[in-house]
DNA sequence: TAGATTCACATACGGTTCGTATGTGAGGTA
DNA sequence: TACCTCACATACGAACCGTATGTGAATCTA
């Protein structure tokens, strides 16, 4: 059956983008090596060329599974909110929080743009982004907020939950950052609604 | 006298910087070869060693520089606003496009982050926040804008300015996204404003 | 079912780059 | 003038990346 081919290919692939993201996510990009790297998963480097190309290949992949999966999470919650704009701040406070995980920081927000450029133009393009636009359009056509540019103001947004992740994530005492910034980010975003409370 | 033996040393690092600034700046952190770029400054990579310890150690100095020349920029842009909030406004614009500018996006927006880490904890502690923050204290004092922790707001207004500059630089239409981005940054802001227009 | 073919992965090799260890010669000092 | 310091060059080893080539198992074909 050609189906024990294509298995024994996606384990491999697998194992590899595993090992390459717990490499990238504790020692960073650069100081991965690419022998180390398929060694820990049993393979060499052979394995690794054939199928993600060179080590930018490599990263891009585990950056698109990365991606998948924290869009799956933002998801969940937009899904969970009662209102749209519950859901457009609970997702963002929830991305903050996402994006102070060491791996997430580490390969998404300092790595990931270093090697593959600006965020917005992955393959992937971003999942996240999108969210955030579509929550905005979204409010926008229910006539909660102020007139204004969707995309645009979705990136200026998204930049902000970065740079408070960033902050968290290295700030000393992560639980007390962490509340202020989520606190300005609802004053900070409050000023949107055409109807302030 | 002792003062030539100083001017010459000064001399070279001030070489061994340029080259670095337009090596980094073009081909990026990563692919910049130290033994190129010390031939480019008509030495070799003992000067090099010698004075920085390392490739970081070169790219911190980088970035001391252009953070240096940046402050200096935006120091008189507020210096010439008419009104605490208009320099606010002026100094956050002027960022905006100033982190358009290749040399500051690859090197202090992409490389800087990936390989010396969270830029609100480098050396130069990050001028340009300091000064958003300052900004917004005055502000705050002046009872113009509603009550805010500074220091918070003033990461993620940072966060947000990155973000448009990225994605103007890599826009295809820079001109217009840059009005876009521009625009929106007015009203997102406009919303802290206790007496809004 | 046996030989041919494909392809996933391993092995081998060369070139580049980094960091260190050591050398050297010009400025400064006594 | 003889010695010392130190800025910088040279020499060397090791690591790493990417490619070129080898190999054996899975699949296809007759």
């Amino acid at each position: 059956m050609a189906q024990k081919r294509a298995d024994m290919i996606a384990e491999t692939r697998a194992k590899l983008i595993k090992a390459a993201r717990e490499a990238f996510a504790t020692k960073g990009f650069a100081e991965s090596s690419m022998d180390d790297l398929t060694a820990q998963a049993g393979l060499t480097r052979g394995a690794l060329y054939h199928h993600f190309g060179d080590k930018k290949g490599l990263l891009e992949a585990v950056v698109g599974q990365i991606d998948h999966e924290m869009t799956t999470r933002l998801g969940e919650i937009l899904a969970n909110a009662a209102t749209t704009w519950d859901g457009f701040v609970d997702e963002s406070i929830a991305y903050i929080l996402m994006a102070t995980e060491p791996e997430i920081q580490r390969i998404m927000l300092l790595d990931g743009p270093s090697v593959l450029g600006d965020p917005s133009r992955w393959p992937g393009q971003n999942s996240c982004i999108r969210s955030t636009e579509r929550s905005l359009q979204k409010l926008l056509d229910d006539g909660v907020i102020r007139p204004l540019d969707a995309q645009a103001t979705s990136r200026l947004i998204n930049g902000s939950l970065l740079s408070a992740a960033l902050w968290i994530a290295h700030s000393d005492d992560p639980q007390a950052i962490s509340k202020q910034a989520v606190d300005s980010f609802k004053v900070l975003v409050s000023g949107l609604l055409l109807d302030p409370r």
